[in-house]
DNA sequence: CACCCTATTTGTTGGACCAGAATCCCTAGT
DNA sequence: ACTAGGGATTCTGGTCCAACAAATAGGGTG
């Protein structure tokens, strides 16, 4: 079976496939390598947990490069103590993120993302759970990011998800994210609109502080120094 | 499938099995899962791809954990150059966490870290070999980072080391690293015992600008000017 | 041009057998 | 009677096969 793995790696590696390109089909693999379709799948499955193809039905397997995006997952498995300092560390992350890629932002910036984010906002109003709310402001962060169109920071983004939403949890509990939440997004887009980029940072930061101070507060008055898995 | 590996991941979180528990026999996830075999064994070999258990037969899958040193084999395979975009993305996302964050790296700033610093760039000349001198590069960048205290920002820059590493590596190919590098790296100290945040991040930016560009060129010039999808 | 149909390919299932490691049990020696 | 050795048994992962389900790319048809 790891045989297989190696072949499909020489395979690769021989023909000089480069990303795009397709590999045989599983069927003609095991001729190839004399070996049944399962050990062929089997390893096939590694070498996409490898983040070296992608591979879809009728299509076959395309070779790809998702490996940071793999590397990256692998933390996503951590057993989560989620402390104190983790909190404030990813928040501080999260703020380096996005409120310090806010060059590239506006120069990326398109009007599709405006819309994009606006949309997403007017979803909050509809919303009366708290859990759900989160995941609204948690896309639309995540949308904001994506503007950079950088996969290695969206591939953090989603690994930091589960703590980022705990973060959000928190911080909306004493709060209304139907009136606050709504309109500080909504100020940060208009920012984004107007192409200001000091009102932008600003009204960003002040957001991603506000969420937090709430948040931080909770956790003393609970005493709340450690959390779930 | 996707589904298996997920109520795996989910079976080793519930059962809070630690590192050398053994998990159920294949057989009886089969009927615990309601799936065959086949099924089970793909997606126990996407988790043992994960690094999260050891597979040996007659004994089972024994809980382990090697993520780390999973993430980093995924880029120690030969068999596919780095894509170009995972490099850019790589570079673009550098840029953001060290010169992004200056204004909390001048504020944590001691005299101890700027003399780990110097004498971490003091070791690349006694050495002769690229592949030495980018570990010690990479070194220089982390203790950087390191100034931040914060523990998110640093498990991704270490993620981060096999594509960080090779982009270094390409771009030493043209240079002197003992004049060129050794140089560049002292003028970001020099910047930071000043306090001098703006020369501080004009010179860290050129330096890894400097890097990246003599990286693309070599890339160019071999006709590697495919991005990934 | 839009719609549908078919052939191809991956996804999943159930079964079968093999090799080898762990375990149990029987036997022989003390 | 007790223990050590060795062999048989059993259990488990590793591989293979044949068939069907599901998805979909690509062609054919109106």
């Amino acid at each position: 079976m790891d045989a297989v793995v190696e072949q499909i790696r020489a395979l690769i590696a021989d023909a000089g496939l480069k990303v795009g390109d397709n590999l045989p089909t599983e069927r003609e693999l095991c001729t190839q390598f004399n070996a049944s379709r399962n050990t062929v799948r089997e390893a096939m499955r590694i070498v996409k947990a490898y983040g070296l193809v992608d591979v879809r039905p009728k299509v076959g397997a395309t070779i790809t490069d998702n490996r940071l995006s793999r590397a990256f997952e692998l933390f996503s498995f951590n057993t989560m103590e989620v402390s104190r300092k983790t909190f404030s560390d990813v928040q501080a992350f999260r703020d380096l993120l996005e409120v310090g890629s806010a060059d590239r932002l506006l120069d990326r910036l398109t009007d599709r993302d405006i819309e994009d984010l606006y949309g997403i906002n007017n979803r909050l109003a509809e919303i009366s759970d708290i859990q759900e709310a989160s995941e609204v402001d948690y896309d639309f962060h995540t949308r904001l990011i994506s503007i950079l169109g950088n996969d290695a920071i969206m591939d953090v983004y989603k690994v930091m998800k589960p703590v980022v939403l705990r973060i959000m949890q928190k911080g909306k509990t004493r709060r209304s994210y139907k009136t606050e939440t709504y309109s500080e997004h909504a100020g940060v887009i208009d920012a984004l609109a107007a192409r200001d980029r000091l009102a932008f940072q600003y009204r960003l930061r002040s957001h991603l502080m506000i969420g937090f101070r709430n948040f931080s507060e909770e956790m003393e008055a609970v005493g709340l120094t450690k959390a779930s898995a």
